[in-house]
DNA sequence: CGACGCTTTGACACAACTCAACAACCGTGG
DNA sequence: CCACGGTTGTTGAGTTGTGTCAAAGCGTCG
C-alpha cells in the first residue's frame, strides 16, 4: 500500500499536478473499498450496471466470451485502474470483469464520475487522460496479437505490464509479482496454453525473462526491447495547473 | 449525403434526443470541411497535436505500424465517426490515420470539445456514448483476432461494418458501398492478403457474403451471424432529456 | 502500347493448435 | 501419516490453418 492517496492518485500525479482538493475528493471516492474473493465475477458480459470500480488491490481481468466458448483476455487493471467505466455508457457491457486473486475494489456510481468533471476539471482530465492511455493500450493489444509472431506478442506483454506496474510503485525495472497462470496469459495473448509454455520455455532459455512462481524476473530488457519492437511511454506530466 | 445536421447527428441522435440549439452547436463545429486527397495521411503516429477531425464524406482508417514493416489497422471511421479524440489527450498519437478514397473532414480543436461539456452536458454524453462505442469495437475487434478464425473473423467483420453503415444511412440490410482493397482488408484482419483472398472466395461459394467491385453484398445474415456469432446492437435511444 | 494496381491461383513451408500423457504441487480428509 | 483429487506446468507427436513465394490474369490509365 502506498502513500495515503492510493493508487490511483499516484498514477494521476505523474499526469497532473493535484491539489490537496482534488486529492481530498480521490480519497473520498475510494473510502471503504470492498473485499472481492478470487474468481469471483465483479461484472457480467451484457449485463447492464450503472456503477464501475476503482482496483484497490490484487489482480483481475476484463475478457470476453465468445460464442464457442473460448475466451479473450481484454485487459489485465492493476490497482489504480478504473473497471467498467466504459460499460455504463453503453446500454450493455460488452464484457465482463473477474478477480484471479483475492482483491479490494472501491464501488463508484458513475453519476459522482460525471459530478468531479464538474467540480474539478483537472482532475476530469486526468482521468480522460487514463482512460485514453488504457485505449491505446487495447489498441496495442490488438497490434501485437494481430502482427506480432507468439514470442514477440509475450515479451510485449509483460514489457507493458511491467511499465504499468512500475508506475504504482508495484515492481521494479526487473521483477514483478505476476499470478497469472498460463491458461489466463494464453487467452490474453490469444495463444493456446501450451503455447504459451513453449513460448516461456523458450524466453527463459534465451535468457530474456523469466516467468515462474507467481513471479516475472526480467533478465535483458533491452533483448526483450530488441524482439518486439516496445516502445517506453513518456511520462512527464504535461499538463500543469494555470494557477 | 443526409439531411442538414450530417452524419454526426443522425449518428447521436440514435441514442439522445437533441435540442435545436445542440443540433445548431453540431452544425457549428462542421461547418466549411477540408478535402483531403486519397492516400493522405491526416495524422501521424508519434506526431503530437491538439486537433482532431470528423469524417464527413470518404473513407480512412487508423492503423499502427510496427517494426518490422508490418501494419495493423485498428479501425474504419466512416462518415460521423471522430478521428484522432483520443491522440490529443496523450503525449504522442499512438496511431496514424490515412484517407482511403478521396475525403472531406472537419477540423476542431479540442478545446472545442471541452467547452461543448460545459455547455451542453447532453451533447457531451452523446460524444462520450459514441466514444464508448468505438471502444467497444475495438475491444470486439481484438477478441475477434485473438479468438476467431480467419473465416469467422472476416464475416464479423463485414456484419459489423454494415450495422454501423446502416446506422448513418450509407448502406442497406443486404448492401453497401466498400472501397477497401485486400490489402487493406489483410491488415484489418490480421491475416495475409492471399488468405483473404481464399476467404473471400470461400464466403463467396458458400452464398453468404460477396465482397466485389468496391462492393459488399450480404446474401445470407442469418448464416454470416450463425457462422461468427455476431450480435446486434441496441439501438434505441436510452437517455431522454430531462425536461 | 506498356506500366501499374489489384486480384487470383498453386505449391510449399511453418507457426501454432490439438491430443495425449505425465510430473509437480497443493490442500483435504481418512 | 499417506492417499487423493484438483490445478498447473511440461513435453512429444502429429495436424492444420495461415503465411510465403512465384506467377499469371485483368482492368485502367497515361
Amino acid at each position: 500500500m502506498p502513500e495515503t492517496g492510493g493508487f490511483l492518485e499516484r498514477k494521476l500525479s505523474t499526469f497532473v499536478r493535484l491539489s490537496e482538493q482534488e486529492k481530498r475528493c480521490l480519497s473520498e471516492i475510494q473510502q471503504s473499498p470492498m473485499l472481492v474473493k478470487s474468481g469471483h465475477e465483479l461484472t457480467r458480459q451484457g449485463e447492464s450496471t450503472h456503477v464501475a470500480y476503482i482496483l484497490q488491490q490484487g489482480w483481475g481481468c476484463s475478457f470476453k466470451d465468445l460464442q464457442d466458448g473460448s475466451r479473450q483476455v481484454i485487459a489485465f487493471p492493476i490497482p489504480g485502474d478504473c473497471v467498467g467505466l466504459r460499460s455504463v455508457l453503453l446500454r450493455t457491457s460488452d464484457h465482463g470483469f473477474t478477480t484471479i486473486t483475492d482483491a479490494q475494489v472501491s464501488r463508484f456510481e458513475v453519476a459522482r464520475i460525471l459530478e468531479i468533471f464538474d467540480q474539478f476539471p483537472h482532475l476530469g482530465s486526468a482521468i480522460l487522460w487514463a482512460t485514453s492511455r488504457d485505449e491505446a493500450i487495447t489498441v496495442e493489444h490488438l497490434a501485437s496479437i494481430g502482427r506480432r509472431t507468439a514470442i514477440e506478442r509475450t515479451a510485449h506483454f509483460f514489457l507493458e505490464l511491467s511499465d504499468r506496474l512500475q508506475l504504482v510503485g508495484l515492481g521494479s525495472e526487473t521483477e514483478f509479482e505476476c499470478p497469472l497462470n498460463q491458461y489466463i496469459l494464453a487467452d490474453a495473448l490469444g495463444l493456446s496454453a501450451i503455447h504459451v509454455n513453449r513460448v516461456l520455455r523458450e524466453l527463459r532459455e534465451v535468457k530474456l525473462l523469466t516467468f515462474q512462481d507467481r513471479r516475472v524476473v526480467i533478465h535483458d530488457r533491452r533483448g526483450l526491447i530488441d524482439l518486439d519492437g516496445y516502445e517506453e511511454v513518456d511520462q512527464t506530466p504535461i499538463l500543469e495547473r494555470k494557477s
